[in-house]
DNA sequence: TATGAATGAGGATTCATTCAT
DNA sequence: CATGAATGAATCCTCATTCAT
């Protein structure tokens, strides 16, 4: 009955070891594990109809702006439901970005390292950038990230660690090798790998902000850039 | 960014680099100018002060997170006043970050563009963007622009109108007189301005985002872009 | 009408002659009817519990000057529950006048008219306002009506059509079937029926006003103009 | 600087011996009679001025929904001058009321009560009330009468003292006399003086609510009523 | 006197969260 | 698990009133 004294409602609690709590138990790959149990498959549905549904409302609204009663008539619920499944808005957020950790980072891992060109690997990595995330609903986890992450330091540390630390490193990694096989030159792709990025970046920007008055071919920016990159500092063997 | 104690900046500071909070330039009626301006001087800096004070609240928090009570606090004025200013909160997020819209085209329209060499204006361009923008209050209005955009139709339509397309008129400009001189050869920068932008905008993002795990040279990572750029297209004859 | 100390009626009322608080008559879909209509019953009552206690502090405050506040605390409510039945305080200011349309209509509707002689039918009328208007908490909607039907014009529309053309119709009605007995003569009640309820409303305004310094017996004032009426055209047979 | 409990600003306090200070120091009158002083001209027209937009703008919201922002507006002065003539809100409004009463009284007085027959004394009261009130901005002060009244005890005081009750000495009185005359019989006008002004009431709240749907001729009705109260009770011989 | 910016208590409304069913 | 009525803290906004000019 009586309730939380709000303010620290209100504010994102960086700090709470959110324990993730008996991990995956409830996640859509469990209710496919847990076939017999019907009920556990219905909940599971519930649950991933909640995250669905608020991935459509946050990124329409913003976190602050989105309304659970939203959220709920969306998914088809009652609002009480959604804390059967998350203990408060901010952990519905913040699982909900957390869930699209995994798709992200499937791509990267996913993405022969070996000895592919260096040039074929970036292509492959911002071809993937467009059409896996951009393409699809996933833009809005990113979206999120960059519009809600400065008020959500766990995601924004979660993201670095998990994503962005690692593709930095494996396209360092790259970058060294195709150093090493002398395919590029000079030091300025090992010091900001984010070059790579950056016109995925920005066409992501300009989506949310002023595609209604000029698109703006994400695809094309990033092969102009990939293009660019290599002219000025692939050799020019031949 | 943590809320200020508030106290501590409780009165209106005329002091920052705000344009026009000397004059009665935005007394309702330019008043008839009585001879020492009280009212309308004073009326214009509790104008400027609820602005000020707004844009670091809103820039801390974003636009729905806001209490127009902590920005009554810092500004130093009673809640009600702000009211006096501003019919609602919106129109003081949007007068806030419209009045932001001088300053930064004033950095457009007097950069010389005349027969400078293209590299050097663009060096200019990327030097105004880091030290004019991201050095000081103003990048809290592009981060706004940014978190926010999506949310304020308008405002990303004036941004639009105002800065964006005004800027990629002044940049192809340069960049049809750099092929015309022949300094670069090819059309990739006709066709995509925005390159030079991405990495500022990227590391606005970062900034926001990643600044406390990896701090990213913003200055370093946009003349790296440059350079990559001449590198690739810049006519290396001589 | 002093405020009452509200915690001595924080109980949801049942009790008062509300007509329909007892089934679920009004839930939102008649729902299933569960067994022990439990939730919906418990709901209802809560609609009427707030919609008789706004009744009270409307009538002694008038629209403007009520606080839901303290409706809520006179219903035994939280403020938000509230909002939980009506859109805002407009919405329950309607509602509450226009659920009082019923019983006052059942008066009308339930008076025999068929060969009634003419006099008998209108102090029957003028004995219903007495008794179940003037004499009952429905008292207060007609002085709401009185008082704040200007600024709610749907309203007044509502109650024109509703109560007033009706009740104009049936008592021409009675004029004119009297007229065809030869119980009156003359034309001046079918053009001006509302002279039987003019001491009527007189009487309303004057126990809002002057009851104080001078009560103002209502019965006794209508049956005097019945008086008049039926000494002045009843035709004097005999 | 501070405010005053509020809750004691709000509550009509009809306790106060408000003193009418230096009564009718500023009326209209006044004005006309200090000619010379220009200053005690200019400030008793803007008192007046205010005591006109008030009328209006209380009679077209009633008390509690008047903002004095609006009376200030359309008196042309500022909200701060309505503070130099008038202690508060309420001040303003029961001076507007009160200050009224002059005119209405003035119909009394100057009506001949002498030997007139009671017809023609009543008839004269009617027409009155139709052309010197409902017919001219006096009316809105009867409204408000009836529609803020009860909030403000202090004025249905007024009222009943100063025109109530003598109006209704008035009219008995020469009842009396018509009786002593023989011109009519029975005691109901005696008991009841009431039955003239009854459906003049009933027309003003009828204006107030009803009139766009179904206009109503208050002259008509009154006459009518006066009428039928003749046919009743007038002697009929002769 | 007149002005109108400033004040701040008050009140309507929202919405995350709880809990009895 | 699911429901949705109930809760009440939080916040926007209003407006009577004050006061320095």
């Amino acid at each position: 009955m009586p309730k939380l004294p709000a303010r620290e409602r209100a504010t994102p609690r960086a700090t709470s070891a959110r324990p993730q709590p008996a991990a995956g138990s409830r996640g859509k790959r469990a209710a496919v594990r847990t076939a017999p149990k019907s009920r556990n498959a219905k909940s599971a549905a519930t649950h991933a109809a909640i995250i669905d549904a608020a991935l459509d409302e946050f990124a329409a609204r913003g976190f602050a702006a989105t309304r659970l009663d939203d959220v709920a008539r969306r998914a088809g619920v009652a609002k009480g439901t959604i804390y059967v499944h998350f203990r408060d808005k901010e952990t519905l957020f913040e699982e909900l970005v957390r869930t699209a950790l995994g798709p992200l980072l499937r791509g990267l891992e996913e993405t022969p390292v070996a000895d592919v060109p260096l040039r074929a690997f970036v292509e492959g990595l911002a071809d993937h950038f467009v059409k896996e995330i951009l393409g699809t609903r996933r833009k809005h986890i990113v979206r999120l990230i960059v519009t809600e992450g400065a008020r959500f330091p766990s995601l924004a540390q979660i993201y670095y660690r998990e994503v962005i630390k690692r593709a930095m490193v494996v396209v360092r990694g790259a970058v060294e090798r195709a150093i090493a096989r002398g395919e590029i030159e000079g030091d300025t792709l090992q010091r900001f790998p984010q070059l790579f990025v950056a016109p995925g970046i920005l066409a992501l920007v300009w989506d949310m902000l002023f595609a209604r008055f000029e698109p703006l071919d994400a695809g094309a920016l990033m092969r102009a850039q990939v293009d660019l990159v290599f002219a000025a500092i692939g050799k020019r063997r031949k």
